[in-house]
DNA sequence: TATTGTTATACTCTATAACTATA
DNA sequence: TATAGTTATAGAGTATAACAATA
């Protein structure tokens, strides 16, 4: 991608040739890092970026509703239900009434489920070490932490989406 | 995501819990800002980042072969034709042989996808500083373009994925 | 033979809307 | 009425393999 000098953008303040510089480096480099890690996932465990980062929160928790499930990991309902349906034929899950509110569902992690996770896990870390760690000293890392926590936790105080007008693709 | 620790993870160095934390935070922020992206690429330009990205390429260079285009992101060849189909029957490019190697496609920008683009960066540029840019100090923000600078350019250096053992998926 | 690109195909994933059931 | 979750459905996107044409 190129700089947008030659736009007509009226009154908008341009970012500094440098922020753009961050912005990009920071998509891409973790653009490339997300597809590493997916390779990872799917030859070591047969399971998704998506489909790992939800076993890795019902491990620690052990079991969630949808809901407190659905937290955390951005996604719709039916999408969250679509994947709970897959980890559940996989037998990495099941899916149960809850005893406190009789709407919910209680979806929790089976022993082949943490089996599946102890499998895929250290692959996991090698390649993050191996793709992030090993290319950030120990200082930058510890920097790169605090700011990008910042930045996370400024976007989850942002607005719902809902906000924002929606406008029908053109193809 | 909670931490690991419940593992046997045999010989296995662990990544300590603030590595762990960096590589979180960053993933996370950075599905976060890309949600905010995507929405106001589609609701302003009716076009999706990918197409976004291939846009922002030819409104640099004008005109690209497919092999030129794929370079930079990560993309089959078949997935590039499949988009690039797509942006030419919404008439931002057009396609057409090189007169160089009479096997290349050469795709070039027309001034309506120009359009597109000097439509769209506006609000592009906008949500990223308002999810990025305002959470992040000056000094910061140098800091991070020079990390994830490496960062990126240390995964770019890293042996085709063909080295990767592909295995079926459980489901 | 290697490279460039397209096509056919199959599959994964995600979102929207309508629906059921409980609070 | 509001909330929790599912289902039906439709569409976007991606990858693989087979293919044609040129270098």
């Amino acid at each position: 991608m190129t700089g947008p000098d030659d736009f007509d953008l009226g009154d908008l303040k341009l970012p500094e040739p440098q922020q753009l510089e961050a912005y990009f480096a920071l998509t891409e480099a973790v653009s490339l890092l997300q597809h590493h890690v997916e390779q990872q996932l799917r030859a070591e465990g047969g399971i998704s970026t998506v489909q790992f980062q939800l076993l890795m929160a019902l491990n620690g928790a052990g079991q969630l509703t949808m809901t407190q499930l659905a937290d955390g990991v951005v996604y719709s309902r039916s999408g969250l239900t679509y994947q709970a349906a897959l980890l559940e034929k996989a037998g990495l899950v099941t899916r149960g009434p809850s005893p406190d509110d009789e709407r919910a569902t209680l979806v929790a992690i089976t022993d082949k489920g943490r089996e599946t996770v102890g499998r895929v896990l250290p692959g996991h870390i090698q390649v993050t070490r191996r793709l992030l760690y090993e290319a950030v000293s120990a200082e930058d890392l510890n920097r790169l932490r605090g700011i990008m926590s910042r930045v996370r936790d400024h976007i989850r105080e942002e607005p719902p989406r809902s906000a924002a007008p929606r406008r029908k693709r053109t193809f």
